[in-house]
DNA sequence: GCTATCTTGTGAAGGATTTCACAAAGTCCG
DNA sequence: CGGACTTTGTGAAATCCTTCACAAGATAGC
């Protein structure tokens, strides 16, 4: 299949998002033009979004909520269940893991980890924190998908490669720090720094 | 001034952190080769943002590491103090503010916002959780330039709508929901049940 | 001062993504 | 059943972003 364009796949979840809301709200169909509204975007690209993995609506008619809500989570390999480790056991993995979205997606943690011994040993959320050492041993077991790392950063390189030696081959950086991982393990940056930097940029070049 | 493309202020921003760390180590001057090596992009990239601002650097030579990072600072805008609110008392805003690179940039927390009873008037981080209906009235003296938004998802665009109408013109949006703002009022979306999507959908989607 | 070497700055080319615009397919209603 | 209307799916055009390639400016060594 051709490569898919990343902000194609972020659209599609943004989709989703709305599907679901019509879909507890029980209404059967909705158009390209309703997506688009609700998503920021517009109706063409909504259709150019799909067209790329088939063509779910009705001419003339629209989308059906149930269907093209199945469509995408089976296009976001959402009809499984994802199984998560979380490497530092602080506020933004224990955000993560609360948001009620995580486990009804299907993201389940299956393992905490970090090297401070004030925190290894004790509670955290569902979970008890382990020795990040052991995170490799752990992983034959626990067969991780999905790695949160959420650590300062220094040396965030050394997690990654730990992570990547664990045979995990995705990886959802919160760290502020630039990371290489090898060819076939995805990495995801989030970056408040960033962020926030680009809001600043937005305000100080206002006319 | 021409506009300039998203992903080149946030590679900006990345340059940055690299230069500091340069600095940190008094090193005098660097390359857009090694800047590039960094930033996990090339060199042609890091001259071509730069040069949408100005020459910087000396034939031959490279740039000097001061220098160019008080330019990119000034670029980026971070030349002066961010007064930020943050609406919703939860982990994700006191990650936020406890990360060491936010006050560093010149970011300084004027207020905490939520809507629980049992969180008003209770501490939180440095600062004491005030009435969400108070926000518009305190804006008026604390004159905030940023809103964090870290609430779970419902009612997001009430809250986007008090925090336009209390003046503030740029939003750092972590609820997992899509907003419409006016214009001349900039939203960045950090989603993290989206890129936890963009990484089931790569792993899914493996040859 | 001359030559060899380095690295920037930047037009032009190439590639990727978004927008346009419209034929095709379906519905609705009289 | 036919005409008016709706909305999709998609090539083609337009726009945006990245990469290429190289002249020009700067240094260093002899």
């Amino acid at each position: 299949m051709k490569r898919i364009a990343d902000s194609t796949v972020r659209r599609l979840s943004v989709y989703l998002r709305y599907l679901e809301e019509l879909e507890a709200r029980s209404i059967a169909t909705t158009s390209s033009d309703e997506l688009a509204a609700h998503s920021g975007t517009t109706s063409a690209q909504v259709r150019k979004d799909l067209s790329f993995f088939g063509s779910f609506g009705k001419r003339g008619l629209g989308y059906s909520v149930p269907e093209l809500t199945d469509r995408i989570r089976q296009i976001l390999g959402l009809g499984r269940e994802w199984r998560v480790v979380i490497v530092g056991a602080g506020k933004i993995g224990s955000a993560l893991s609360n948001y009620r979205g995580f486990a009804q997606r299907g993201f389940t943690v299956v393992g905490v980890y970090d090297n401070d011994p004030r925190k290894i040993g004790k509670r955290w959320d569902a979970q008890t924190v382990r020795d990040i050492v052991e995170l490799e041993d752990d992983a034959r077991r626990d067969r991780p998908d999905i790695a949160v790392l959420a650590i300062p950063a220094d040396d965030v390189q050394g997690e990654v490669d730990r992570i990547v030696r664990a045979g995990i081959r995705a990886i959802l950086n919160f760290a502020p720090a630039q990371v290489n991982a090898p060819p076939g393990v995805t990495i995801k940056n989030v970056n408040m720094a960033m962020e926030l930097e680009g809001l600043s940029y937005a305000l100080s070049h206002r006319e």
